[in-house]
DNA sequence: CCTGCTGCTGCATCAAATGCAGCAGATATC
DNA sequence: GATATCTGCTGCATTTGATGCAGCAGCAGG
């Protein structure tokens, strides 16, 4: 929109630092960008960038008003999909912050289950750990946000939730892997094992619940990636975990899967929402409803 | 604010009805203006007025903008306000929908007390029937409704309220006048009585109460203006009604005030809000705080 | 048919935004 | 301490985009 450019540029320049800087990513001359900056200045009546000698930063005046310009923006594309959904042209575009959980399976059925209705509606899908896919949302950057174990829940409107108990991925000729049913934690832990690092929550409930108690972690390898870790406990014969519903189902893999007994290891929560106060686009609630009764099943 | 200023162009267009016409009352061409609108729509994606052989109309696409675009307007100004009180400055402006009650005594006081502290904010009135004051809201015309009675309460966020009992308001020498302490319906409407008009709650409270009775109202004057009726019940010796806060406290005014005994009409409410969904700029939350305790009391 | 309104458009004009070059001030490097 | 290099800022010429003027077609009411 024609009218947010001076923001956009406002955006620019508090990103690079500098006004020359932001000026040379634009493609238009410094003195072209600085004297837009002087004007809004003058007409919002404050500063929004304080002078250091080498750059300019956003103060507070600036702070708050990217914030509300952000709002301003993710408002306006709200009403534009909602005029272009009272046409009947069902576009859209929803952005999704998620955990890695959801990448591999469900997150690709559930977005081309949803376009085969909607062909016209585009999605863009980030991955974030729990603390910044909340950052996400209060930045305007992401629509929805689908995590485990979120950290803070401020400005986090849930819309639906699931308890996902933690699971023991195995090669299928481990040793555990002969046995069905859950699997108890210090049966794990006796084995080689990988974890994820200290910003996820599977990592997160296993340190609590080992925390003070005769088990106690010691991984082989740690990583913040799950699907190497997925595909590590087929090489060495360690034990992985993930939640239910960042496997697969069927039984053909080559990895099987184990509950971790709720005795040890509470089941964590996987929350479904969207940033306090905002009314989504039409495609956002759309889809956010879909994602709700897919992980209440 | 310059990038709202196309908005402002839209709206003077929907009022006035016709592209020529706005252009006139603006003071520019209307190709200009008829360009500006066009230009708008086509990055906008849709058209926002539907064009009828003698001028246009906002469609709902149009609708949706301008609820839109006032809603921005008013976050823009909360942010204004929010920065130059982080600078100290305490300015501001407060807008605010009010009955007619708190024109005489409650306000003016309230405001002057405020204005006292805060020389830098400034304040509008608007005198708004029930219904009509919760429109003023929530089309963002103002920041606080203060209403006997309000109709709906939707999108109306209460911050305060206080009960306040219908009065009889009579002259000094009317019959009723002679006795303190609450007075029986039937007695005031034995007498000629000046009641408001429908769209107010005194009247409503008036009507739902004699609804079916035995008593019933024959109004010898019906008016919209309660200043007016209390000047009236002076000149032939009529019942007036009045709710508390519009009326003078002192013992020294040469209206009698008795209470109408609560056994023939409850006591209607007073209600301070805003629209839900709604931050208020800081000069409107500061007063409204003040209102909130001032009529708590 | 005519009159008077409407929205819309081509062309000339004007104003505002931009680019270019250069300024002063501060930091870092030698 | 001099030099080099960065910063934000400003005067002047240029370009881009918005505006004004005149005139078009379409529709309603007489």
């Amino acid at each position: 929109m024609r009218h947010l450019e001076t923001f956009r540029l406002i955006e620019e320049v508090a990103r690079a630092g500098s006004i020359r800087k932001a000026a040379e990513d634009i493609n238009i001359t410094s003195s072209a960008l600085n004297r837009r900056i002087q004007r809004f200045e003058e007409e919002f009546g404050s500063q929004i960038f304080e002078r250091l000698p080498h750059g300019v930063r956003l103060n507070t005046a600036g702070e708050l008003l990217v914030q509300h310009y952000r709002a301003q923006r993710s408002e306006l594309a709200r009403v534009q999909s909602q005029v272009a959904d009272l046409s009947g042209a069902r576009r859209g575009h929803v952005s999704i912050a998620c955990s890695q959980a959801l990448i591999p399976y469900f997150l690709p059925e559930q977005i081309s289950a949803y376009r085969a209705e909607h062909p016209g509606v585009t999605f863009s899908v980030r991955v974030r750990d729990r603390a910044a896919a909340e950052r996400d949302l209060s930045q305007f950057e992401s629509d929805l946000a689908l995590v485990f174990e979120p950290v803070h829940m401020v400005d986090f409107e849930v819309i639906a939730s699931a308890p996902q108990p933690v699971c023991a991925m195995l090669a299928t000729d481990h040793p555990l892997a002969r046995k069905d049913g859950p699997v108890r934690l210090h049966d794990c832990l006796a084995y080689p094992h990988v974890l994820p690092t200290r910003e996820y929550g599977v990592r997160h409930l296993l340190d609590s619940a080992t925390r003070g108690r005769s088990v106690s972690l010691g991984p082989v390898v740690e990583s913040s990636s799950f699907e190497f870790m997925r595909h590590y406990v087929m090489h060495e014969q360690a034990v992985g975990f993930q939640i239910p519903i960042g496997l697969k189902r069927d039984l053909s893999s080559n990895i099987a899967v184990r509950e971790v007994s709720r005795r040890d290891l509470p089941a964590g929560t996987l929350f479904l929402g969207y940033m306090k106060g905002r009314t989504l686009p039409v495609a956002s609630a759309r889809f956010a409803m879909q994602l709700a009764s897919a992980i209440s099943v």
